[in-house]
DNA sequence: GTCGCGATTTGCT
DNA sequence: GCAAATCGCGACA
């Protein structure tokens, strides 16, 4: 359909395993500005959002899930390349991450902020409440029973994630991690400057 | 089995 | 600014 401006196809193709095979830091770089998408199979309904706010968690991190152990819920951590990790905190609220980093290393980044990209409203009024990881989750209906260790690279699940375009490096704030006691220090936060839906912003000098 | 606490959010002082 | 809400997980017995 030429002259359309309907959106090509490459436009939705999905972020790869390969992409997020990579250094951790490197991947919650690269994922702000590529695109999250939620479809409600009752309704077929998708819910488009921007990634705006990173963190990253490693193996080697001692505020990791996965920090000197390989069981439980830190097992997850250690599989393929692009599936979710989904965990239950604080007994009502749920945070969303993906899992980087060959299989068989564990790392992930976990989401803290998304710009829903048909929102109207700014954060404040939104019908989306987006900005904040327990919040996030509860917008999307995203559950540990439902959506842990689905994989993100695959459209047909209801959950996965498309390539958007990258944040350019220039308005990347690199800052340190929100709700954490050990490792405080590591600037392993990652968000686009300015961008109102971030919800914890450093503040301006 | 029991205990303490957490990658949070909200509401009240 | 601070504490409550609320429960799964990991540590220890």
């Amino acid at each position: 359909m030429p002259g359309t401006r309907q959106l090509a196809k490459s436009d939705l193709s999905p972020l790869t395993p390969d992409f997020f095979a990579r250094d951790t830091l490197t991947v919650a770089r690269a994922l702000l500005g590529q695109i999250l998408v939620r479809r409600d199979d009752a309704t077929g309904k998708e819910i488009h959002c921007r990634v705006v706010e990173t963190e990253a968690y490693t193996q080697d991190d001692p505020a990791c899930h996965a920090y000197g152990r390989t069981t439980g819920r830190a097992a997850t951590m250690y599989k393929r390349p692009g599936i979710a990790y989904v965990y239950f905190i604080y007994g009502m609220y749920h945070c969303l991450n993906v899992i980087t980093e060959p299989e068989g290393k564990a790392g992930a980044v976990l989401f803290r902020a998304l710009e829903p990209l048909h929102e109207t409203r700014g954060p404040k009024k939104a019908e989306l409440r987006t900005f904040g990881p327990g919040r996030l989750t509860k917008a999307l209906d995203i559950t540990k029973a439902l959506h842990n260790e689905i994989p993100l690279t695959d459209p047909t699940q209801p959950l996965y994630l498309v390539k958007g375009k990258p944040v350019p490096k220039t308005q990347i704030v690199t800052t340190t991690r929100i709700g954490i006691k050990e490792a405080r220090d590591y600037p392993w936060r990652f968000y686009e400057q300015d961008n109102p839906w971030v919800s914890v912003r450093v503040p301006s000098p």
